[in-house]
DNA sequence: CAGAATCCCCTCAGATACTG
DNA sequence: CAGTATCTGAGGGGATTCTG
């Protein structure tokens, strides 16, 4: 890989299962999030999978944890941070281009994709 | 997924490995390029995921190929579509913000990063 | 040259159960 | 509530061999 390290890493790990639509879910609504109020929204995730993304982008700088442990139970927040508020508008430029080009495939017409999140 | 079709479709042929840098490799030189072309400066694809990615790059729309069976051996040759050709800015978004945010990675120091193509 | 066919490994993600 | 631990299966990718 050598020299073309920066796009090949960013992509290792922005391309597993779930990643995009973590950071685009924190997005949405106020800033911090609890753990259980991103599962709840999004329904097919395993606590597991949940757990590991959210851990990989902390250590890729792209979400905060904030744990409050006075609380019980212990109250655990995530937000994104700017770099990722930054990755935000190239995802958001990636479902433009896919709307445009991509409009016809099977399972999503174009009423769908017009209203999808992503 | 449902509501979330375009993202996620884009990235799951995106991410598989290779693929953008295959992409990448295509929109520098000449328009058309051979096989084996393309092989050798990458060095470190197999023919096998080369043949798999390109296939399924095709089957996107990302890709042409036109074949010459005229010749012994035979000549095939790819390029990129218009509709790569316009997700090119995206990838070129991509790497410059991990070239801003992510440029103190221990393992590609901010020369190569300057440097490299991806 | 341009792949296709096999084989094999190994990672990733899902399911389930458990804990402070 | 916010995770962790363990097991499992599918499949993506590498290495090698073969072919028109």
């Amino acid at each position: 890989m050598d020299h073309q390290c920066t796009v090949y890493k960013t992509m290792d790990y922005l391309s597993r299962k779930w990643a995009i639509l973590i950071i685009h879910e924190l997005s949405k609504g106020e800033e911090w999030k609890r753990f259980s109020e991103i599962k709840a929204s999004m329904k097919d995730v395993t606590a597991k999978v949940l757990s590991e993304r959210l851990k990989e982008l902390e250590e890729e700088g792209l979400v905060e944890n904030r744990v409050d442990a006075t609380c019980i139970p212990v109250k655990s927040e995530y937000r994104l941070t700017p770099m990722a508020l930054e990755l935000l508008d190239i995802i958001h430029s990636l479902k433009m281009w896919a709307l445009k080009w991509k409009i016809d495939n099977p399972e999503c017409g174009m009423q769908n994709c017009r209203l999808c999140t992503l």
